[in-house]
DNA sequence: CTATGGCCCTGGTTGC
DNA sequence: TGCAACCAGGGCCATA
């Protein structure tokens, strides 16, 4: 569940649980979550500090620390393909590993009452990692799509400076962060682009188009709480998504175009799997190939 | 600068 | 039924 809708939604769920709390004890069962620290490098960093706000920055959570009322680190997740952030309510759990459980900190509240933040990760390509200093450790992100920074002839610029195909641009992260495979097919369907095309060479008007094509696919799947289209990777926490059931073209493999009825093709770009409706989304016109 | 492919991991689905 | 191949929402790294 990693892209923005998803992050955004998990670091709400788990805001209510963390900020103002203490952390008592971190365990890790998987050394690698933790980006190369070890575990008692790690527990001795975090124990002891207070969380004293949980945000997002691109796909990463953020999970700022404070002692004496000084700022002292933070806490970066990433959730990459099947991390998770689960916080316990009830108390005397702490103990119990949970299935996938990688990383987790016990946590007390001023009134002495406990709870648990578990890193959940099946796959283990996701990180929970200690840093000092977060806007140094995330410096090489591109803008926010939904921040200020992201305005329509900024992306009319940047398209025009960068001589590569267009969904891979998408996805790299210091270009633009947040979107993922699954925003970046809806958003190229919203603006009518083909995800092949020439980033330079998009049109001022369709830059636009996509401008705006992506922050109100976000915006849209952010107010669903995301997608979860697989029992596996919901949150337990909360209702899982809602937004695959407005997907226009991923995962619609045959399935109708929304606007036009043909049917949804799908194609490998960059080795990731894409969708697209071949008459809403024109393929680029063929450079000619020198003979 | 841009593109490609391997790699990190596990589990569900598909096809023979 | 059994089993192998393939697939998955991400991103880093080396190489060309």
């Amino acid at each position: 569940m990693p892209e923005l809708p998803e992050v955004e939604t998990t670091a709400a769920l788990i805001r209510p649980h963390l900020e103002g709390r203490r952390i008592t004890s971190a365990r890790a069962s998987w050394v690698r979550s933790l980006g190369g620290a070890e575990v008692a490098e790690f527990s001795a960093s975090v124990k002891g500090a207070r969380v004293s706000e949980v945000t997002r920055r691109a796909k990463w959570v953020v999970i700022h620390l404070e002692r004496r009322g000084r700022p002292a680190g933070s806490l970066l997740c990433h959730l990459r393909m099947t991390g998770r952030l689960v916080a316990d309510t009830e108390s005397g759990h702490g103990a119990r590993e949970e299935p996938y459980e990688r990383v987790a900190l016990g946590l007390v509240d001023e009134a002495g009452k406990t709870s648990t933040l578990r890193f959940l990760d099946v796959r283990k390509f996701g990180r929970f990692k200690f840093v000092e200093d977060h806007e140094e450790a995330l410096a090489d992100l591109g803008p926010e799509p939904l921040g200020p920074e992201f305005t329509e002839e900024w992306l009319i610029r940047s398209l025009k400076a960068r001589r590569r195909v267009l969904k891979p641009l998408l996805l790299d992260q210091t270009f633009l962060v947040g979107l993922g495979n699954i925003y970046v097919d809806e958003s190229l369907f919203l603006a009518g682009l083909h995800p092949e095309r020439s980033a330079h060479l998009v049109p001022k008007a369709r830059a636009r188009a996509l401008h705006g094509a992506i922050q109100s696919t976000l915006r849209a799947a952010i107010e669903r709480e995301g997608s979860s289209f697989d029992a596996f990777y919901r949150t337990p926490e909360g209702q899982p998504g809602s937004y695959q059931h407005l997907f226009r073209v991923y995962g619609r493999e045959g399935k109708p175009c929304t606007v036009c009825e043909r049917p949804i093709k799908r194609l490998v770009v960059a080795q990731r799997g894409t969708h697209i409706c071949t008459r809403c989304q024109p393929a680029p016109r063929r450079p000619k190939l020198p003979r």
